[in-house]
DNA sequence: CGTCGCTTTGATCATGATCAAGGGATGTGG
DNA sequence: CCACATCCCTTGATCATGATCAAAGCGACG
């Protein structure tokens, strides 16, 4: 569902992936052609299974078509790190699956519906097209910047200020695949997960929240979330949001000339 | 200093970069030379300099050759995050420069040598050596997996835990680039960095400290860390060491067909 | 010899965890 | 259609990990 829906269309940036790269910098319709072609076949995976099981070996990444998934470590006594939430266009398998055993799981919180991308597939792309290549490969690269930045988070921010600045970032997220409005969006993940991925227990996600909500910063309906106050968020949180996007990938100017 | 010391040999791994790729796949004589070459005319930084800065424009990433160096990241209020720690054989820049304005700060904790390579001379490897390209770009993209082991580390472990966890890591590293014996090395951070790198204040990273030697698991002499009980330490710590290093790089298996 | 940078110590405090339990939803099988 | 189960959110009480504040010791270095 929601895979390519207008089909007509002249050159419009079709797939998530697409649209994300194409945030990146520009591309030519030739290497828009290559993507859709990296991206056919998709496989549907239901909610729950596991895209990607820590231990075994990939020879592959995959692409998010459709869905939402969750790269994640369970430590031995149970304890649960969520290390990303994957959203429609992103890629899935970097760097896990860059080991000779996938160093983390990633399972799927919805249905999803995902297309395998071998290495080899990847790597031919050099020769043909380093200028797409080269996008690619510096998006995987960024990844860590999202880590780095969950990590600035859980290391020295407060609850209250890593509550809002997840919700900026999922709000962020979503927009940039269209799964947002101005303002709000519908939260993919329950308050025990959010948990898990900001170092907080349930109960004080939960607190937190409220709070975000007595403040009037924000409110819930259920999954349904409103930001009533980006401002006063967004001063709250630090949050800088560049290391999502930006416009031009930097080190790609140098195709330019 | 410590710069390629053995000048004559033969096909000696000779700079901390091929000594690190190296260990991911082997490198033919070729693409040894072209490293090489990418690491001549190297730069001299002092200590406390900034290598990279913070919303600054790069065109490049910078190979650390000898030295220490931090990333880090400064909020508004002075709380400060360290992000990782850069040792000999490093790329720095990776993924901050791959912005428009860098998002990072990497300090020079030591006098650093490092070398810089332009975007462009990297991309201009991919047709003539597309091995070459696919080791470093995977390289890069590994990073984002130390990343999120920090943050598993910041995100679900005890101060202990994490104080072990930073120590193995630290020898590990070390280890790989020939800068640590078999059980002992220099600590290149005051307790204070430590504190900010693991989410923790001074006072609790000392205490962790004299806690971890009271328990006889390692002991301290100056800047000289000795651990005496690896197993117990690994234990401890949850230590998975694969995410530093693992012998083949698995998408790397394809070329060898 | 004084100052600066780092480690150490101790006392007090607060953020956020844990434990325990109840309360809707939604779903499911009898 | 109802009993029951499951999943998730919510509330409150208590507890502990680790922060903060304050200050002293201790080299090294100019």
């Amino acid at each position: 569902m929601g895979l390519r829906p207008e089909q007509g269309a002249a050159f419009a940036a079709e797939t998530p992936l697409t649209r994300k790269l194409e945030r990146l910098s520009a591309l030519s319709l030739d290497e828009i052609a290559v993507l859709d072609d990296l991206q056919s076949s998709p496989r549907r995976v239901a909610r729950r299974r596991e895209l990607v099981a820590e231990g075994r070996r990939y020879d592959g990444v995959l692409v998010l078509l459709s869905g939402v998934s969750l790269r994640q470590r369970v430590l031995h006594d149970g304890r649960r790190q969520v290390l990303n939430v994957a959203l429609p266009g992103d890629v899935i398998g970097v760097p896990g699956c860059l080991y000779e055993n996938a160093l983390y799981t990633v399972v799927a919180l919805t249905d999803c519906l995902v297309s395998a991308v071998p290495f080899v597939r990847l790597f031919r792309l050099f020769e043909p097209h380093p200028r797409l290549a080269a996008t690619i490969f510096c998006s995987f690269s960024r990844e860590a910047a999202i880590y780095a930045e969950h990590l600035i988070g859980v290391g020295r921010r407060s609850a209250l200020e890593r509550v809002a600045h997840f919700l900026l970032e999922m709000l962020t997220r979503l927009q940039a695949v269209g799964l947002a409005g101005e303002r709000s969006f519908e939260l993919p993940l329950t308050q025990e997960l959010m948990g898990d991925a900001l170092g907080l227990s349930v109960q004080y996600v939960n607190h937190t929240l409220q709070q975000l909500r007595a403040d009037g910063l924000m409110s819930l309906d259920g999954q349904q979330v409103t930001i009533n106050d980006l401002d006063a968020l967004i001063a709250l949180a630090d949050f800088e949001k560049s290391y999502l996007g930006g416009r031009d990938l930097g080190p790609l100017r140098c195709f330019n000339r």
